[in-house]
DNA sequence: CAAAGAATCCCCCGTGCGGGGGATAGCCGT
DNA sequence: ACGGCTATCCCCCGCACGGGGGATTCTTTG
């Protein structure tokens, strides 16, 4: 196993309060060789310059530029540093894309001290952390035809099938096969259940 | 100024990474008389009680029953106790909803020591704290109430109005009640439009 | 070239949705 | 004390929804 020692930390998180709980969840009982943090990914880069550290702790959501951002950015820069996702709510297809991206693991911010020790070793020494619900259904990636997201759109402002095949001049069968697709891609029990997960997922922004 | 001493504070919060931050920030500083905390509403209610806290710091958004809750069922049962909303990321209507529902201020989690210090004196003191942007009550004119955008939420994860009254534990023809005025509300023709409109107008935001 | 996916169209069928009526009880503000 | 709002519960009813089968073209991709 790897001493604590040797590993360097860097937190990235815009929440205040989550950098200082981390600092103190982290560097109170084992003591690192540092722990550095960042509020944001371009206060992030330069640190992963100077310190190169060994695992780096990234909140998902952040304003601005996402998490996905630094997550592309780090590990093509530095391929040998460990991403460790640590977010309070992240949906099942966002941390499939992180994995896919080349994150070493996934953590909710619940989280309780020993887990997160565990999961920062595991990933330290080359390892994976990612829970079974999020690792299995791994393969699918979340991508719409041009026809289902503009079926989606149409969703969105309440139309019915019918109205919809209108709308588009196909037939409602037609509008119902794309609709199948999209629940199935979206893994959406229904039509609320497809917008919304097409919000979280950036399918559909709040402008237009 | 009330000296910090004689100031009794209860975090409320299900992240542990969150708790322990809190407890950090402001354990280590500035001695209050007793800092407790619980990962839940269930958990915080006895220790209300017991402890009588000066100030409780409420996360809105918790697993199973919501925030919401929490600050009705302290401001009714202790009214003496002020609430400060500390959420990670709260719509405008849902700060709105906890003003109206007695929280003595909001805070984001961004907010460094030294806000959050200046927020609970002025909350212990009697103030409200409240930003401009969130004070103003002329972003949206609709306004749904506490239960409405509950169920709104769950709309948004696929359940059926049957489902629904099982995680409400009320009955599916109150949901259907809700789900309808929630629609004429939002001028919907059905739980796909009313869950766009939402994220439209900042009732809902993208996560949870 | 063959395989895979996208887009189009068709059928069956059960049940949940959404619109239309209501009612009762509690709380709040004036 | 009264009206207004909210939350709760109930009824009827038609139709659209969503799941399950298919099929055919055409493009893209390995």
């Amino acid at each position: 196993m790897i001493p604590e020692k040797s590993l360097r930390l860097l937190i990235i998180d815009d929440h205040a309060v989550v950098r200082e709980g981390l600092e103190a969840m982290l560097g109170a009982v084992s003591g690192f060789e540092r722990i550095a943090t960042a509020a944001s990914t371009e206060e992030a880069l330069p640190i992963c310059e100077s310190l190169r550290p060994s695992v780096v702790l990234l909140d998902l959501r952040m304003p601005g530029s996402d998490g996905f951002n630094a997550l592309e950015i780090i590990h093509q820069r530095w391929p040998e540093i460990r991403v460790l996702i640590l977010s309070a709510s992240a949906t099942v297809a966002e941390v499939q894309l992180a994995r896919r991206n080349g994150a070493a693991g996934y953590l909710s911010k619940s989280a309780d001290r020993a887990t997160l020790m565990e999961a920062i070793r595991a990933v330290a020494a080359g390892g994976l952390v990612f829970s079974p619900e999020t690792a299995a259904t791994s393969s699918s990636s979340v991508t719409l035809s041009a026809r289902e997201l503009e079926v989606l759109r149409h969703l969105g402002r309440g139309l019915s099938n019918q109205q919809l095949g209108q709308a588009l001049g196909i037939s409602s069968e037609t509008v119902k096969s794309h609709v199948k697709a999209i629940f199935h891609k979206l893994d959406a029990a229904d039509r609320a259940e497809a917008i919304s997960r097409a919000y979280e997922l950036g399918l559909l922004s709040i402008d237009r």
